[in-house]
DNA sequence: CTTTTCGTACGAAACTTTTCCTACCTATAG
DNA sequence: CTATAGGTAGGAAAAGTTTCGTACGAAAAG
């Protein structure tokens, strides 16, 4: 693996499947591997030492912390959730939209998918900002 | 590989290398292989058979199209890049902000890295929606 | 005609990510 | 004590993605 990570203080882009982790994390907080894994399993099925695997490795990442002091490890997200999904829209923006946030908003005020009840959230949002 | 795309309608999901692709055939148009490479490699090193070899994947999965009757051959993006990048913000909206747009603006307005330019024409552009 | 250049096709290697098997340790029920 | 249930550790397999070497055909230059 890519040792930098250890040593300096950035932290790498979770994978898919470490995002699924992470969301667990910071929805329920602090918690064991079983409880990580039956969350998961809520949504698709598996294997226990998967998602141990998985977790082991996100620590050596630095992508999450672990209390071991009691024989059932207690595992924590890293980064605060906003800081981490931050980081990873601006990517996002970055690779789609070409940095530009405006083209991102513009394209989901047209999107199909986007209800009406969201639409007039976000509207009314930026109504208030727009106070300011 | 899943042949499942080519009998159905379903598109798979363009991988981070095949997006990189994507845009420079929704940028230009329908181009030919040694365009596309030379256009990457404006940004990073890339072998010209690797990009051929990709080129051709995404054929097989339907995510583009081409034109073999000449003998350099032309490819297009076989999707509208409105409809893919549709698709692909409802899916990260979905894994990020657990499908609410509404939750993605405002990390968007109290994100460090949005300009005050960005800032602005977000605002500015909200405004005008709300006439209606 | 021969050589060089430029194109496609295809398989395999390299790398990354994900999954799971096996070993082994510890607490607990019987 | 012994068996069982539940935990960690680690390696290796499996799957997915990306890169590239090699072969070979067609066009163009000499």
């Amino acid at each position: 693996m890519n040792t930098t990570n250890l040593s300096k203080g950035k932290l790498p882009e979770p994978t898919k499947a470490e995002l699924e982790i992470l969301q667990v994390l910071w929805q329920h907080g602090p918690s064991t591997v079983r409880f990580v894994n039956d969350e998961l399993n809520l949504q698709r099925p598996v294997n226990y030492t998967s998602t141990l695997k998985l977790m082991q490795i996100m620590v050596e990442k630095g992508l999450l912390t672990r209390d071991e002091s009691s024989m059932k490890h207690i595992y924590r997200a890293a980064e605060a959730e906003e800081k981490t999904k931050d980081h990873l829209l601006n990517r996002f923006i970055d690779t789609m939209y070409k940095g530009s946030a405006g083209k991102l908003v513009m394209q989901l005020l047209g999107n199909q998918k986007t209800s009406k009840e969201e639409l007039e959230a976000i509207k009314e949002m930026l109504k208030n900002m727009t106070k300011d």
